[in-house]
DNA sequence: TGCTTCTATTGGAAATCTCCAATAAAGGAA
DNA sequence: TTCCTTTATTGGAGATTTCCAATAGAAGCA
């Protein structure tokens, strides 16, 4: 379970309850892990049974108590190994191959619509993350060290290249459909390299 | 459910039993769109309860009974309804930037070891999404209209990019992390275009 | 002969996640 | 004054998917 570890990682950080966390977990890796408020919540005492973190119990006069939560040496034991780990091969789920897949089917200017509307929702997802660097760039008033705010940036960098990607490939497709070219067969193209402009 | 879809999909182009449409599936979107067997079973008896597929039992002596499941006029309509819909906005879940976040805790070698083996999992990713696109080209006995193989040669095209361009992002990191980037200070540079090599 | 693979379907358990609702008091906006 | 938002947690329902096991005859291999 992933969420655990992502959670297991900010513990690191200093000690947090579950509401806290809902918002770190907004203001930092929403762009590549989402994670429900319950969701959280649930990990969290999942982990408090694995003895991975320990919990406090804060009380407030004005608000519900707190829990506050923080790692122990085995959930730092196990963070560090688990991010040594060798990757795991992902999964690729991709509902909108599936469309693009049966798009055969439609006239040319309705498969071509599709492709469009594809690209300006992605280019509203990256307006999003530009905006995601922006927050994030002005250091949410406590200072992260320099070194981990670089890994940070560099996940905003890598959602950033693959929706440029994906976007290159929306409008070479596009061309490609224009063109007619199945007309001729197919033919899978070598994918470009990347590399910067200028 | 996306799986309903996919499966409504290939009913389309003809009658199929729950054995078959997993291999049909095996052979064809499984890079990215992996069907488990037994969920597509539950899937049909889904379809056929809504009324968008029907299903007849064939006898046979020497095997188990198939079911033999058929596309709807219902089914086609809701299938048809679907493709033309505006893809929705997909969530990101990356557990590899999980682990990139939170790689900043370890020494420079020990994060490039992990964003190598990324990479050479991705290599070989390519390398087998090119032998599908080999055996996609023979046909398979069968041959598909030319428009419908060319769109699926465009969901292979799409990994093809999507992973080049993971790749790429890769290697230009390590580059990064090599030069000591980060002690200057982080910075998110815009992704570079794709053009074709050539 | 024994083992594995292929054909063909079914059912249960569990993991992971989303969505929704309930509780409760404070503070700010209209 | 009424309504919405913030803080803070809990619990349940359901969706989607994976994994595993059972059943069972036939065919091919060593």
């Amino acid at each position: 379970m992933h969420l655990e570890h992502a959670i297991l990682g900010f513990l690191n950080y200093g000690p947090f309850t579950g509401y806290e966390l809902k918002r770190v977990f907004d203001r930092s890796i929403r762009h590549f892990w989402p994670a429900d408020q319950s969701q959280i919540y649930k990990t969290l005492s999942k982990l408090s049974d694995k003895g991975l973190a320990s919990m406090d119990i804060v009380h407030q006069d004005d608000r519900p108590s707190r829990k506050v939560y923080q790692i122990t040496d085995a959930g730092r034991t196990q963070l560090m190994e688990w991010i040594r780990r060798t990757p795991e091969v992902e999964v690729v789920r991709e509902p909108f191959l599936i469309q693009v897949f049966f798009a055969g089917l439609l006239p040319d200017e309705e498969a071509i619509q599709i492709l469009e509307e594809k690209a300006s929702e992605i280019r509203a997802y990256i307006e999003n993350l530009n905006e995601v660097t922006k927050v994030g760039a002005q250091g949410d008033g406590q200072k992260a060290p320099k070194k981990l705010q670089f890994y940070w940036f560099l996940t905003v960098d890598h959602g950033l290249w693959m929706m440029q990607a994906s976007l290159d490939w929306l409008e070479e497709t596009i061309e490609r459909i224009r063109r007619g070219e199945y007309v001729d067969g197919p033919a899978v193209l070598d994918p470009p390299r990347r590399r910067r402009d200028g």
